[in-house]
DNA sequence: CAACAAACGGATAGCTCATCCGGATGTGCT
DNA sequence: AGCACATCCGGATGAGCTATCCGTTTGTTG
């Protein structure tokens, strides 16, 4: 693939930072409106990504990284069970925190190939560190899983019901975390 | 109030059951789509529901009904504890089963008025169901009695994420139930 | 400084939502 | 029954958004 031509990757930076800037006030990505606000025609836009999701896929990147890199790390540490509490923890955070990420870990349809790679990646290492954890005993045994990633997305999901300003939403977030991990771990 | 007028009356039933139809079978429900399947006009659609919202409010009100109607009779039963419990059984069990409940219980904009009142009943039940329990002393105190009903969405959202059948999505959402209650109960 | 490929821009077609009002129809009164 | 009025119907229509297509412009390479 031959590099991108010089105004392209300008543009392509323009067009990443606004749709980011939307996306954490909460206004809903239009790939149109990106356009007038970046200065940029439509076709400009659409040409870097095909569809409003791949946009946002690509907004949500940098936080994907580095969350499955925190699991890779995770794998490796002493405690499974420490370990898979924080690999959760990081997990709600960074859905409640950055809008983009809901949207992107929840969603069914893939858009780019990349970013389908790593949430298989975060789904397999959900189902890997819970593993872990209940083979060391440490975890009841009635949950499956499969249902890890689900249910962190449903407990960020929750939280963005209250609607409440970011800094409260990591505290509930927390506090929905701690009770469902109150009833994961064995007794 | 004057009462409706004949005609007025037997499409009004008539888009009830076309939308109730589509929601069932999981169709995303568009007035001028319902309009036509219920060979109608497009304005005798919107003249009686101004919104989609408001359509699938009127669609899940049996439901909402049903379910508010159990709250009140739990608060007179004799374990609390075992009476919460069954609350939010229902309370899922609804929401999985019936698409139209997650929008409406989920959803902040209230188009109904009726429907929001019943709203507000489930949220004020949750409370209370949720306080009675814990004043027994049965259910930890880290959790807020707030939170009850947008835990409860939040399992249902993350039953929906799978994306199976309706019969095993009860089973998931009991299972997803049970280990938040397990995590919930005072130990 | 050609000459060619790559990228741009915005007019525009297609689609859904929601409104508006001339015409049809049910209802009550005589 | 027949009339008059309020109520209700229907679909043409405009507004808003998505996404494409292609003539024009710009960067790059030798």
């Amino acid at each position: 693939m031959t590099p991108l031509r010089k105004d392209a990757a300008r543009n392509f930076d323009r067009i990443v930072a606004v749709a980011r800037e939307l996306v954490d006030q909460g206004t809903p990505l239009q790939l149109n409106d990106v356009a007038r606000r970046a200065g940029l025609g439509v076709g400009t836009v659409y040409r870097h990504f095909a569809t409003t999701e791949a946009l946002l896929e690509t907004i949500a990147t940098p936080c994907l990284e580095t969350l499955t890199a925190h699991g890779h790390h995770a794998l490796t540490a002493d405690n499974p069970w420490h370990a898979l509490r924080t690999f959760l923890e990081r997990t709600v955070e960074a859905q409640v925190t950055d809008p983009a990420m809901v949207k992107v870990v929840a969603s069914t349809t893939d858009a780019l190939p990349h970013t389908t790679e790593l949430k298989h990646q975060l789904q397999a290492l959900g189902k890997a560190l819970f593993a872990r954890a209940r083979d060391a005993g440490h975890v009841r045994t009635t949950v499956h899983d499969g249902d890890i990633v689900p249910l962190m997305c449903g407990i960020a999901y929750a939280v963005h019901l209250h609607g409440h300003p970011t800094h409260d939403r990591v505290t509930t977030a927390h506090r929905y975390l701690d009770t469902l991990l109150e009833g994961l771990h064995a007794s």
